[in-house]
DNA sequence: AACCCTAAGCTAACACCGTTAGCCAACCGC
DNA sequence: GCGGTTGGCTAACGGTGTTAGCTTAGGGTT
């Protein structure tokens, strides 16, 4: 295992375990046994660690929606990905992604389960939107406490396979 | 005005000009003519700062918004508002509410023309997430350049029209 | 075997960030 | 006139990403 990717080990698990702010180039020295400044002798700048993570995000990603057959599963299959790995999901969704500094085909391997379970590229991003904004505000705390997540994704799903298997069901 | 107030305008100007990262301590400080640590004289942190700006954008956006009276209208008005103050916006989604930091009723006067526009707080959480989702990903550059972003809106739309308007229409 | 070059670590330091401590001048009420 | 509050200042602290420059170990070539 290269150096760079048992740095990238390192940084996913800080960032897993405690979140972004934790994400310092002095603590992922001292988790993989060196000073801060020694990382850039295998890391150009934190910027592309960051973007290794998004692509592993990424592909990991794509491994558990490809499992998703159904519309409804593969929004219960978003979501659960994202509550599972929150600071990862953030990292990946806020802020632009660093599309050159990706493996190319990442980013559309994570997005053909969408493509798949709908009908035309519209729905699928349109199905992107309503997951992707009910999560991110979910996980941004956006929600007043106690309110009932659950039920405004069985509605906005509702919503979408109404819409997007109408005519098509087998 | 007071000098808080003052501190306020200058502030989000600088955010809504030059973007977050440009919203320092020390920037507002010379923008408003004096030494960044004299600015802890009429706010006692960033965080606070931050917060005002919020509560800005929320009574902005109720306003604004209590003038769509439908769910076409809405979400236009929603996306319109977002495009015209994206570094607002993203201050504003970007990260937990302070809610404790608030004026009272801000959050639920924005909230507010979604209620009123759906038919139930289910509804308008998942169109908030429909809303919110698309706004937030074209605003992070996630779709890929040249997306039709129009369309997906139309599309989201749609599937939400279709649902929340059934046998309501006068 | 002697040499050299590269890889990979280190310390010191820079510029910037939010924030605190402590000082000082101006102004206001008594 | 005088004391206290208000509102500015500089200096500084600990934190961030990052760069420069040094050193040491190892491998390849002659």
């Amino acid at each position: 295992m290269s150096r760079r990717e048992q740095i990238l080990d390192v940084a996913l698990e800080l960032l897993e375990r405690d979140g972004v702010q934790a994400l310092t180039m002095r603590a992922i020295g001292e988790a993989v046994g060196m000073r801060a400044p020694s990382l850039y002798k295998h890391v150009p700048d934190k910027q592309s660690l960051e973007a290794g993570l998004i692509a592993r995000g990424l592909t990991a990603q794509a491994q558990v929606f490809a499992r998703a057959k159904t519309l409804t599963a593969l929004a219960r299959a978003y979501r659960g990905w994202a509550r599972e790995h929150p600071h990862l999901y953030r990292l990946m969704t806020d802020g632009p992604l660093p599309r050159d500094l990706l493996p190319p085909g990442v980013e559309d391997a994570a997005a053909a389960p969408l493509l798949a379970v709908t009908g035309s590229v519209a729905q699928a991003r349109a199905l992107w939107g309503l997951a992707h904004g009910l999560i991110s505000l979910e996980l941004a705390g956006r929600f007043p406490p106690g309110a009932d997540v659950d039920a405004a994704w069985r509605v906005g799903i509702a919503a979408f396979t109404a819409t997007t298997t109408k005519g098509r069901t087998p």
